[in-house]
DNA sequence: GTGTCTGCAAATTATTTGCACGTTG
DNA sequence: CAACGTGCAAATAATTTGCAGACAC
């Protein structure tokens, strides 16, 4: 817990225990809708309102504490912001899983974006398919 | 025109005037929201309604012919279904450019997909940052 | 001709906002 | 205590649906 109020104060959010909740429940979980997070904190804060979770999650996003994963066909998802990965999305169970981005990729697509005289400033990967436990 | 009808036709879709031109504007564009094509088909088809736009969308998805293209902090934006690519989204003006892909990057991303047992369907390869018209 | 498609209007779902009150630092 | 955050309810935006008439094949 004292590592999300850390976080929070570091970027300018007061530490409220819905912030907390909301960190906590994303963090356990990897990658949530705005629903999940709902559902999920609701459990531990049976008052907290859908509003507060768009609010904060808009508030994070600013922030730089929370990485929006949009996702075809679903709503978006988000996870706490870490170095740069890959998702594979099973787009059966809608389950995302994080894997290592290599360097190789990384100055491929540096140098792509280089000859276009764009700025980089975020990748993203995303690999649709089905996940292990869906090809059962 | 014509290379719509067949296009439509074969995804046993009836090439009715709304869908041709649907297809029309998004490849013209490259890149467009429900929005952007409502906006552009009413020009040369004034009474189109917005939820025709809707179902065909997701109709010419489920059939293929359209690929959703979703963008963090943006509505989705859709593209004529086209070999794989990769897309440089600037956050500024929301433009979407295409870039090849290149082969070794697809054999890095395919090798690692089948380390996690993942049938691998679709790769989405999305790069954020400024356009060169936004660095001005 | 007939099964599919369209446009409208209404329903539903998703997201945002304003404000009175509560909490954090 | 001052600034900021919350929860509620209401507003707005986005998407979906049902249905009667129109069109493609």
């Amino acid at each position: 817990m004292t590592n999300y109020v850390t976080l929070l104060n570091n970027n300018d959010l007061k530490a409220t225990f819905q912030r907390i909740n909301i960190l906590d429940v994303i963090d356990k979980h990897g990658h949530m809708s705005v629903d999940d997070i709902y559902d999920e904190v609701i459990k531990v804060h049976p008052s907290i309102s859908l509003a507060t979770i768009y609010k904060n999650i808009i508030l994070m996003m600013d922030k730089g504490v929370l990485t929006e994963v949009p996702i075809a066909e679903r709503k978006s998802k988000y996870e706490l912001t870490k170095t740069d990965h890959i998702h594979l999305i099973c787009t059966n169970c809608g389950e995302v899983i994080d894997k290592e981005c290599r360097d190789t990729t990384n100055s491929v697509l540096s140098e792509l974006t280089h000859k276009e005289n764009f700025l980089l400033n975020k990748r993203q990967i995303n690999l649709y398919g089905t996940c292990s436990s869906c090809k059962k």
